[in-house]
DNA sequence: AAATGATTCTTTATGCCGTAAAGTACGGGA
DNA sequence: TCCCGTACTTTACGGCATAAAGAATCATTT
């Protein structure tokens, strides 16, 4: 399931997100709940059970029903928004740029990485539009202070802000998803290949033959990490090879204008 | 919704894949449906709602029931699974390298955007374990075969084809996504910025100086077609200049090995 | 002190979804 | 002609988000 951003009352969503709420209530039993404990106990539904959570666990994780929830936030759409800004408030709000520019977006990789691992259901709220919380903003501004640093003009900036956030999603979500299907079949990356690839021979035999540069592709490989399964060490692989290529490529339009 | 690749039996998954079944069939009543006949089904309805289809809408464009397609098909994800290698069909099987990989490259990119336009579902199809269908392994067969006239070792190339897909994947899927938005809720990304821009200077005066990196960013901004919606242009646009930085590294890679 | 009415939370219900299970109608081989 | 496997429908189940209505609570007004 995919969930997209802001489609609800704008001024609701954007007050919730910034925590502009008249704090008033007179009558009526006092709140037992509140948005900031909703979010948090989705966050940790969705850390487990991914983007499919439930409403209905949320509640029952704060004792309560899926509808009691209703009465802090509009729907689930705006309760994921709530979840991905909240989430996002994880990582730093800027990086040190002593060592240049380089080290400082290897880093902020690494940390996104990392963060993608922990919170995996992030990678698929949509991107189309941004949800617009503070620490969205933050986030963004953090990666941007460190680009600008090379002097290169917005214009250039915007193509490299977009490469980098695709590619380093991208590689997360490989990883991810991997992790999602072995842990919901309990199948293991190994044990997937090897039913698979027995049936593959025997139904396509020449399949090595049909697709030869796909073979190519596949030399020298050298295990990374042996602790980690194959797809794993397939994508950590990638990421680096991948995060090189691309700041090489910054690397060459800061050295060139 | 994400839909995760081969979860069923192996065989019965591959040989629908490669349509390696035996067409025999004595009794009963003759088929009126045809697996293609479904899958061709399926794939008109998910580009016009997306991957959320239900198998009932399916069924309902081929004049039948839901339950009439488990007789050729085991359930969705298998579906899925046939719907995303036979569109696969449609993206070419080589590129021409007269003008070098690097045009060739640019080709592909452009042809995956396009392709990834039309069949915006495809984005939601998890990437982490490979559907193993005909036609995915000749869509890579292609990009690899012009990767690999670079000359460059297995080891780069596998991280280059991460990048170059990542990025056209995490591209592609910003417009799909706007659109999708879009067409869900029939409102224009000017109307939808507009509200909301609105509320967030009220609820955060101080934006521009909160955040001033991110406005650095926002410069020298040029339209490039005036008939596309905002969120377009701007894909597009980053769209050009990621790629352009990440063939730049690539073209680093080839020069000094 | 009692009544009011806003507020929290539960209960119930609606209409989706994928698909399991059972039933019906068909038609080739014995 | 009967048999039985096949194509397809009907019905049903459990799960989902959430609308609607009701019960319980409690600051404020009378």
């Amino acid at each position: 399931m995919v969930v997209y951003a802001g489609q609800g009352d704008p001024r609701r969503s954007i007050e919730l997100l910034w925590r502009k709420s008249a704090a008033e209530h007179r009558p009526g039993p006092k709140p037992g709940l509140s948005v900031d404990a909703i979010v948090d106990a989705a966050i940790e539904v969705a850390d487990e059970q991914g983007m499919a959570f439930s409403m209905r666990a949320v509640g029952e994780r704060l004792g309560r029903t899926a509808m009691a929830l209703y009465t802090y936030v509009p729907g689930k759409n705006e309760l994921v928004d709530l979840m991905y800004d909240r989430a996002m408030a994880e990582l730093p709000g800027s990086y040190p740029l002593d060592d240049g520019w380089r080290a400082a977006t290897e880093r902020w990789a690494r940390d996104m990485w990392e963060f993608y691992s922990r919170h995996p259901w992030m990678l698929q709220v949509s991107q189309a539009r941004p949800v617009l919380g503070p620490h969205e903003f933050a986030s963004i501004e953090a990666l941007a202070a460190v680009l600008v640093s090379t002097g290169l003009p917005g214009r250039d900036l915007r193509g490299i802000v977009g490469a980098l956030t695709y590619f380093v999603r991208g590689a997360a979500q490989t990883v991810a998803e991997a992790r999602a299907a072995g842990g919901a079949t309990g199948e293991a990356d190994e044990e997937w290949w090897y039913a698979r690839s027995a049936v593959l021979v025997e139904v396509e035999p020449d399949l090595a033959k049909k697709f030869p540069m796909l073979h190519l592709l596949e030399n020298d490989r050298e295990p990374i990490d042996p602790e980690l399964p194959y797809l794993e060490n397939d994508a950590v692989e990638n990421f680096r090879g991948g995060l090189k290529v691309l700041l090489d490529g910054v690397e060459g339009a800061v050295a060139k204008p």
